[in-house]
DNA sequence: TTCCTCTGAATTGTCGACAATCGGAGAAGG
DNA sequence: CCTTCTCCGATTGTCGACAATTCAGAGGAA
């Protein structure tokens, strides 16, 4: 799993993984300042390994750090995932093109058996919403991974991937748009299989375009309440 | 300037803007590990600022940490690069769709200018290959800024951007194709005054792609040596 | 000679205390 | 009543010392 935290290592590392863990589940909400010395005390550590652990997080873009004014949950207003979006519709399009030419038949074959248990997963009326989710984000990673690019592999997983969690939570209540993005999956599959990686490229851009729409729609529904 | 390290603030990022210095001129060989106690009294400094200088400097991608055994200069060896030009090819390409979209005609118009100036010092027969660099990476940037998406300014700003001086730095003796280079910023230019996204951005991916090329190929030649 | 074990020196990880800085409550003046 | 200044508490920034871990080399056995 990527969010994996190994509980062991260094203490400035547990604290990341706990930080990103509360931000992401809105435990810690959105522009809230960060005491140091309260969370210190929370996770059971001195001051030292957490600074080191608020550093690492400003360099994923989950906190806002101001030089004698604090660090702050980063705020995920519509122009930031927008901006995401982009981005991921970027790199993600560029690794599934690379993926096309470099995917072991093997891995291919993976990412269909992944997507029955997907279907599987959604007839099965999954109240799992969660869990439907990770899944897909399963998929896209696969995709990355396939690409054998480390930067890209870091650049989705490590870092817009929380970013991408974090938007998922705070608009995971609906979103019901499961059965079109499974049907885009199989594209996608079958133009990698195909070892077209223009055309995969061009619907993996598709993709990530409608899933933004299919959220900004329902943020804008939701704010005119 | 991208570079302008403003020499105040906290002692932790005086400490990050000297070791991006220092790793980017190659003052600190790639693979180098770097002692902790070492550089902290190089820099007049105690280890915990530098510790978290350290980290962010992680998050750049610059150096590589293992716990409990220290953090080394990162290695930038043929196939990171390789990754790291696939990655600006599609951020950069993005930047370029959007930006088609976004800039003002005057911010456009100072983009002409700017390749006047670029071409001027060509032709004035500019021994400062460094400053031809840097004029590139502006012109670049310029255009980054003009997709109004900071995520992609921050990527392709903050921390791309040093990984890309160090390798030009690295192979910065010949690479004289400032002429084809020009020429294509050129019509680069002239797609984003059409407002034709989709053309900036096919122009930019193949520019980027060239400037792979000519670097992969000089550094064959020069492992053939 | 080669390999293993066992130190112990060097380096990283961590903590507590102190200094510097910022924000806000409350007093002084208009 | 509002503005501005001053001081104080709270928070961040920094340092030095100590604990934990790793790595290299000395020494010994096969």
């Amino acid at each position: 799993m990527l969010l994996s935290a190994p509980k062991q290592g260094t203490l400035a590392d547990i604290a990341s993984h706990r930080l990103v863990h509360s931000i992401v589940t809105g435990e810690l909400v959105q522009g809230q300042k960060l005491n140091e010395a309260e969370l210190a005390e929370r996770f059971g550590m001195g001051r030292g390994p957490l600074r080191e652990a608020l550093r690492h997080m400003e360099g994923m873009r989950l906190v806002k750090r101001v030089p004698n004014a604090g660090t702050r949950v980063v705020i995920l207003d519509q122009k930031t995932m927008s901006d995401l979006y982009a981005v991921r519709e970027a790199l993600e399009g560029m690794a599934c093109r690379i993926a096309a030419t470099q995917m072991t038949d093997e891995e291919i074959a993976h990412l269909s058996t992944l997507l029955d248990n997907h279907e599987k997963q959604i007839e099965e009326q999954g109240g799992k919403l969660y869990a439907q989710s990770e899944g897909d984000l399963d998929f896209h990673y696969q995709i990355v991974r396939g690409s054998r690019n480390e930067m890209l592999m870091d650049l989705l997983g490590s870092e817009q991937y929380q970013l991408l969690r974090m938007c998922r939570y705070r608009t995971s209540r609906n979103a019901q748009r499961t059965r079109p993005a499974l049907s885009q999956h199989r594209q996608i599959v079958e133009a990698l299989a195909q070892r077209d990686g223009e055309l995969a490229e061009m619907l993996m851009r598709r993709h990530i375009q409608g899933a933004w729409r299919s959220i900004r729609e329902m943020i804008d529904k939701e704010e005119a309440v």
